[in-house]
DNA sequence: AGCACGCCGACT
DNA sequence: GTCGGCGTGCTC
């Protein structure tokens, strides 16, 4: 086994755990010449037969019972070396084995042909497209003028107009025969979006997010046509950064605020953002990162790397009013100012929606015993229970239980019920105004309220003339480094949504933390949000200052994982104590038992030092879950 | 990660 | 006497 180029080392396409490096083959019967870096072959692995990339060729071995290289893929182009560094990229960054991470770049191809053709999903057209102006064509031309320039910063002005430009900008890219990428959070803003294409890019464009309405095969299909390309836009959410581009020339990444561009519950926790920025630097594309409130870590970088900031105007007459809730408690505490209830009344008396957002479900989130303080508490999750339609329910679980009648506790039978709650809210403006109250979408009323901030369609703000953000304080208790951030860039998306639609209406944000910083900067630039928060950040090393690891382990046993958890920590803080490196002691997740397992953390804030970060995650077991660069430490 | 192998408890 | 629970171990 000595000849020349003799071996080569595979990548597998399994999913394998961290520790799992790549593979050695011999390459037996099939001709060298044709076996180069990138090839996809068919290896024999674990009795069975799996498809691999080959990635580098050797002499000799170390392994002794090698196996033999079966057959080149001849069905399937090469991994391009640009793709492959970013494939070794993904797998550093996120310390995911290089195996995983292959199989999520490349989809198993379908045993056999199967020919069933599914009727193409057909997308009404609503308005007929997006009409583009002067301006917006000038802005567009320019991008691709402008020599060096490749990344930049977008800030929305009009979601009509903003589509408009991306399609410019996509048109632009296709006369130059160049792929485009286009990253929308969710399926939905998706699919409002591809409803209003000129028929010229909807003739070329795919769209690309797997999940149920796509079959395998399917999926595998357009992974194909993307990867020979054939189609020049690509639409898609968070996973669609795993195509294998043809020649990319644009990316867009609309809304990039969200939080559903990182994925925070599954294996990988990967950020869709961080892999874009990594394809821009390896292919030299155009980057484009669209939002009102980039991610601090995207505004901070943008700064050191020198984005360009762009926008197609400045909203003038929009602003965001905070109402001081502490003020108008004074005279008698309330959840619904006198201010906004004016506000409310005024709409209706137009003839128009107010959209309310509660964002707090039930009627009352905490059950008091009056005589001795005790909590009802939910002991699946160790969350308060909400009070609503006379029961207890817990909204993380869903679980439902009687009222108490006496406190198990003390015995008594007097309990108080306080704290806000969508359902009290609701009855309190139906009482105040009638029966035109709605939780949800309700064609027939004109007060409509929402308990969360995320999943607010843009259709529901026709004839809405009032946003209301009724109680958004619940995220400022959290102590988090990121709840800031969450706050205000939720408020602020759902704020250009509305004015999107109605530009003449108004809104309002009731808090009593009228000085938290979430609340203080709503209504200046984001610059003024960021300058405080950076300096923050800053102040306690939190990211973009460092790098952070949340580490997790779950198990169903309260004391294995206790145990599990104190054991990995003093092994970390023994073996890394005077580097500079902060571990912090093992904590519980804040809901006690996550799918039935207890669950602990351990937070690491890291130098940006690729070879500390590697020797640390080298002494992580791999059962525990790695979440870098996490939206909270909750 | 995912799947096979392996060792003890509740059944026909 | 078997079916099946999930603890341990391995993939070139």
């Amino acid at each position: 086994m000595n000849r020349y180029n003799a071996i080569v080392e595979v990548i597998p396409c399994v999913k394998l755990p961290r520790s799992a490096g790549v593979f050695d083959y011999a390459v037996g019967d099939v001709p060298a010449n044709e076996l180069t870096c990138g090839r996809i072959v068919n290896i024999p692995f674990k009795g069975k037969t799996i498809k691999g990339v080959v990635v580098k060729k050797k002499d000799k071995s170390d392994f002794e019972n090698i196996k033999s290289i079966l057959s080149i893929d001849e069905t399937l182009p090469a991994i391009s070396a640009w793709q492959q560094e970013l494939i070794y990229w993904f797998s550093t960054y996120y310390h995911y084995s290089l195996s995983s991470t292959l199989s999520l770049f490349m989809p198993v191809p379908p045993k056999k042909k199967i020919n069933v053709k599914l009727p193409p999903t057909h997308y009404p057209l609503t308005t007929p497209c997006y009409d583009s102006d002067d301006k917006i064509k000038r802005l567009a031309q320019n991008i691709f003028k402008e020599r060096g320039k490749k990344k930049y910063l977008f800030f929305p002005y009009q979601a009509q107009k903003d589509y408009a430009f991306y399609c410019e900008m996509a048109m632009s890219a296709v006369s130059k025969n160049k792929q485009t990428l286009i990253l929308f959070p969710r399926k939905d803003e998706l699919t409002e979006f591809y409803q209003c294409l000129p028929e010229k890019l909807r003739a070329t464009s795919i769209i690309f997010s797997p999940g149920s309405s796509l079959s395998k095969n399917e999926y595998f299909r357009r992974w194909r046509e993307i990867k020979n390309g054939q189609k020049k836009l690509i639409l898609g959410t968070r996973s669609s950064v795993f195509a294998l581009f043809h020649d990319l020339g644009l990316i867009i990444v609309c809304e990039s605020h969200s939080e559903d561009y990182k994925q925070y519950d599954q294996t990988p926790r990967y950020e869709a953002i961080n892999v874009v920025k990594k394809i821009q630097k390896t292919t030299n594309c155009v980057l484009i990162l669209s939002s009102e409130s980039p991610r601090i870590e995207d505004a901070f970088n943008a700064r050191i790397e020198g984005y360009s900031l762009i926008s197609l105007g400045r909203r003038q007459f929009c602003p965001i009013h905070v109402v001081n809730l502490m003020e108008e408690s004074k005279k008698k505490f309330t959840y619904l100012s006198e201010f906004l209830i004016e506000k409310i009344r005024m709409a209706l008396s137009l003839n128009k929606k107010a959209f309310l957002i509660v964002n707090k479900k039930g009627e009352f989130s905490h059950n008091f015993c009056a005589d001795c303080c005790f909590e009802a508490i939910c002991p699946e999750c160790g969350l308060p229970y909400v009070f609503e339609n006379e029961k207890l329910k817990c909204f993380h679980c869903q679980s439902i239980k009687n009222a108490l009648e006496v406190c198990p506790k003390c015995g008594g039978a007097n309990f108080k019920r306080v704290g806000v709650g969508i359902q009290s809210v609701s009855n309190e403006l139906k009482r105040l105004f009638g029966t035109r109250v709605s939780v949800g979408d309700d064609e027939n009323c004109q007060i409509v309220l929402a308990p969360d901030m995320q999943n607010v369609p843009s259709r529901i703000f026709n004839n809405v003339s009032l946003l209301g953000f009724v109680y958004v304080d619940g995220l400022v208790h959290l102590a988090d480094f990121n709840s800031n951030y969450k706050l205000y860039s939720a408020v602020k998306s759902l704020t250009y949504h509305f004015y999107s639609t109605c530009p003449t209406g108004e809104v309002f944000v009731q808090t009593f933390f009228p000085e938290c910083a979430a609340f203080k900067y709503l209504a200046d630039d984001f610059k003024d949000f960021f300058d405080a928060e950076i300096e923050a950040r800053r102040a306690y090393r939190y990211p973009p200052f460092s790098i952070l690891l949340k580490l997790i382990f779950q198990h169903h046993d309260a004391g294995v994982a206790e145990r599990e958890a104190k054991e990995l920590h003093e092994k970390l803080i023994s073996k890394f104590k005077g580097e500079k490196i902060q571990i912090s002691e093992p904590y519980r997740h804040y809901v006690q038992r996550v799918r039935k397992r207890f669950r602990l953390q351990i937070a690491v804030f890291l130098p940006f030092d690729l070879k500390i970060e590697q020797a640390l995650i080298k002494e992580v077991p791999d059962y525990w879950i790695i979440d870098k660069n996490p939206i909270d430490l909750l």
